[in-house]
DNA sequence: TCAAAAGTGTTGTGTGTACACCCATGT
DNA sequence: ACATGGGTGTACACACAACACTTTTGA
């Protein structure tokens, strides 16, 4: 059991009681923020203003405090970049090559929210011109390893909206089924058949339909609906895994 | 843009350089070691011999070193308790409540390794009598929130198993249909249908029939097969979801 | 009256599920 | 010859995919 003699196993630390003889990493909170605006997914995006990086653009992010929660972390940093809370928030991965920030050793926790299209004006593009909402088929190069990142956001939620019900956190509290059925396009990236849509997502009963049509436009006007599932913002403990009705 | 005036945000450290201000907490990583034995599911657990909760069991972990990749440290934990190396291991989540470890912040990344059961007597069992094999249907109270990360772990096996090849991770390479059967139920929990199974294993094409069968006990021998898939080990970035083909 | 999106059913195809008997071996 | 697990096929139910026309509105 040959051991690496700058670390320390967790069973022998607990003999000695001596947790803080070694360097530590600094440990962030990343969050990827989507959205969804004109039928496109976007991503929320700051511009750095310093070495390393300097003028590229990253994904949002900041320490965690010592004695905050990772959750909390992700939480505080989506209020400050958007001013929204309670939206769903859900932990993506841990990243932490040595080298993914050349000024010391950064691991960062990983984390991404759904906001509803709805609520979105009220920050972040307010905030100058370096806070701005990307379209996810024109995402630039990235400050560190935020592409990497991305990408591992979109491949998550692209498998989680065919098993859970994610969509509904893109929507506004009233909408309608082809808006609905647009979340699933734009997520998926592909075209739905609209009467096999209906007819899943009414068979599921996962929605309610309300005493109110949408007019828009010169056409017949649509009936809004809204999401029966548990309401937006979930316990802590609900980022563990749970497979909901399949769409 | 109300800012926790002990912790600050990542832009704005940008601007400083300044990263080593504040007070950074602990990283380890956990693995929660998984095999089959005697169509059981187990996990492999130490015994803690100091405070805090000493006497009690908990996943092996160490520290991850200021220059270690956050894998890496998950498979020297790995070759630590088993002597192995090369095995299926993915990152699950990442654990960082304040009050976890009562001795200081410590965050955890918690990573799982199937090991197939033949090369299992390598090593842990050897090792005095505070590393032991538990029956998952017998676990006992752990220390730290250990109890809640195997469940994690455990949620996280049985969903993956319905769509990706892990259960393959827990077979030597030749193995017959009946115990590959086997891996399903024991993770399920469940009896599966033999003629159904057979089927649909069989016109996935992911299994080879070998010209060899194994013959124990009196009756007819079993035809054995082996694993047509991407070998055993993985490299670093194939954590990313892969969804393969449905089991 | 025209354009534009809303709304609505049926049929074929494929996939999952339920189910019972013969085979090869060791004792 | 018998006990033990290995091995095989068919029929039914259900879920998914393909597909086109009528309705309601504003301009």
């Amino acid at each position: 059991m040959a051991k690496d003699n700058t670390v320390q196993s967790y069973a022998e630390s607990a003999k000695t009681y001596d947790l803080a003889k070694y360097a530590k990493p600094s440990v962030t909170a990343d969050i990827i923020i989507f959205t969804i605006k004109r039928s496109e997914l976007k991503v929320l995006l700051i511009k750095r203003k310093a070495w390393p990086f300097k003028n590229l653009w990253a994904i949002p992010g900041g320490f965690v405090g010592i004695n905050e929660p990772l959750d909390e972390a992700a939480e505080r940093e989506l209020m400050e970049e958007t001013g929204l809370k309670d939206v769903y928030l859900e932990q993506l991965y841990t990243f932490g090559e040595p080298k993914r920030d050349p000024r010391t050793r950064v691991i960062t926790v990983a984390y991404y929210a759904l906001i509803s299209s709805d609520n979105m004006r009220l920050k972040a593009t307010t905030d100058a011109s370096d806070v701005r909402w990307f379209s996810i088929d024109e995402i630039p190069k990235l400050a560190f390893d935020h592409n990497q990142i991305l990408d591992y956001a979109l491949q998550r939620i692209r498998n989680k909206i065919e098993y859970t019900d994610i969509a509904f956190q893109l929507l506004p509290e009233k909408f309608t089924l082809t808006e609905l059925q647009g979340v699933y396009e734009v997520i998926l990236g592909k075209k739905l058949d609209k009467r096999n849509f209906r007819k899943k997502v009414k068979e599921i009963g996962i929605i309610m339909p309300l005493h109110e049509t949408k007019m828009e436009g010169a056409h017949r006007p649509a009936q809004l609906f809204s999401f029966k599932g548990s309401s937006r913002n979930r316990k802590k403990d609900e980022n563990i895994l749970k497979p909901a009705k399949k769409i």
